[in-house]
DNA sequence: AGATTTTGACTGGTCTGTCAATCAAAAACG
DNA sequence: CGTTTTTGATTGACAGACCAGTCAAAATCT
């Protein structure tokens, strides 16, 4: 988890569990030095393992990313869908419970946002990330949109559901980034304050600067 | 500006104009190839010159780099102060220019918008963004934080102008990543009207859909 | 001619992927 | 139950490829 050489370890682990292991040295990785820099022997010495296990185990570079990108996929969606489902039917829970999602502390890592935004630099030039994550992608976006579009009739607010939804999306996004970025970096707090004054701006009966309202 | 072996050029010119070149050239590799597959070698190709006119004018693949993103964001710092000028005294009419400013043709080009999304990659890992655009993005916050600040005071609007203006600036960003990574990318109006969707759900008394009201 | 730009080959270093040898655990055996 | 064999994970050295940076020679300009 923190660097290399710590505990003996037992040698001869599941095929599982190591490759486990590798995809979050990778992350750690792609967090620590960046999409450019990550190399096999990195990514092993982050491990403590030896260079020519991540080829037993992966084949080749662009598999291990590949697994990485879809470990971190599968991660989100699997949070968000769990959050919604715990939301019940009412649209203005249902967004909450949306924009609560990708704060939850699982999720919401330096590590994890950081390789995210890895994957993200490469995304334009390479085929990996809309292969990867453009299905997971396309059904959040719907999601949100339709959440939104209820919220908006429900609540008799005007506005274009898909805009509004995009918003609040790219607002999570760029608190994400900002996250990382900005020196110092602020809490999960305050990321969530600033996205639920967006909601609150567009929902302003269901949303204040604290969350849901009721 | 396109490919490589277009034209014959002449052998020799400036020294600015051959620098401007290759700057280009590095933004356009960018973009096609993202950093980490960004080589000299490419780059000269992409200008359709030898590769070892890249060492001979920048010295280092770091410092065509630092020097490439240091265009960006004086291009970047120069569109945003020039719209604010223009834009007179008025707080919503400054709002409305910075937002405008960022959807500027020149600004806002496919392969500039994935040069910038690039090094945002790698501005985690590495010092150089942060040196180089740190005091510019610092700028460009205050400035719309105080903008937001005024126009909320003087609307009798209610909000932390420091989130309001988070908000407006991360949905460009989002908006921006967007318009390279979403299949099919849409149009510059389309991105335009969904910031000022979200300026309106902030000032509706200020900003529609349509953008500035008045 | 002298100064400056441009080229392309070359070097040293790094990275990926391969592979034979090694090692630990499990299975088979006596 | 102790010993041997088998299996599969693990290692580290190595080969081939690629890349950044150097440089001497060539081309071009003044």
């Amino acid at each position: 988890m923190t660097q290399a050489q710590t505990e003996p370890q037992p040698r001869k682990m599941s095929r599982d569990t190591r490759r486990a292991q590798l995809i979050e040295a990778t992350i750690e990785t792609l967090a620590l030095r960046g999409y450019a820099r990550t190399t096999l022997t990195e990514v092993a010495r982050m491990a403590g393992l030896s260079h020519g296990l991540v080829n037993f185990h992966f084949d080749t570079k662009e598999k291990l990313l590949s697994e990485t990108l879809a470990l971190l996929a599968e991660e989100y969606r699997l949070n968000w869908l769990a959050y919604l489902n715990r939301a019940g039917a009412d649209p203005a829970a249902q967004l909450a419970a949306l924009l609560l999602a990708d704060f939850d502390p699982a999720i919401c890592t330096p590590a994890r946002l950081s390789a995210w935004c890895s994957f993200w630099g490469e995304a334009q030039s390479r085929p990996l990330y809309q292969a990867q994550c453009g299905a997971n992608d396309a059904a959040y976006n719907a999601c949100i949109a339709e959440i939104c579009g209820q919220l908006l009739a429900q609540g008799r607010y005007e506005g274009d559901p898909a805009r509004v939804a995009r918003v609040l999306r790219v607002t999570i996004q760029g608190v994400w980034l900002d996250m990382i970025t900005t020196t110092p970096d602020y809490t999960i707090e305050e990321g969530l304050a600033t996205i639920h004054a967006c909601a609150a701006a567009f929902f302003p009966r269901h949303f204040c600067a604290a969350g849901l309202i009721l």
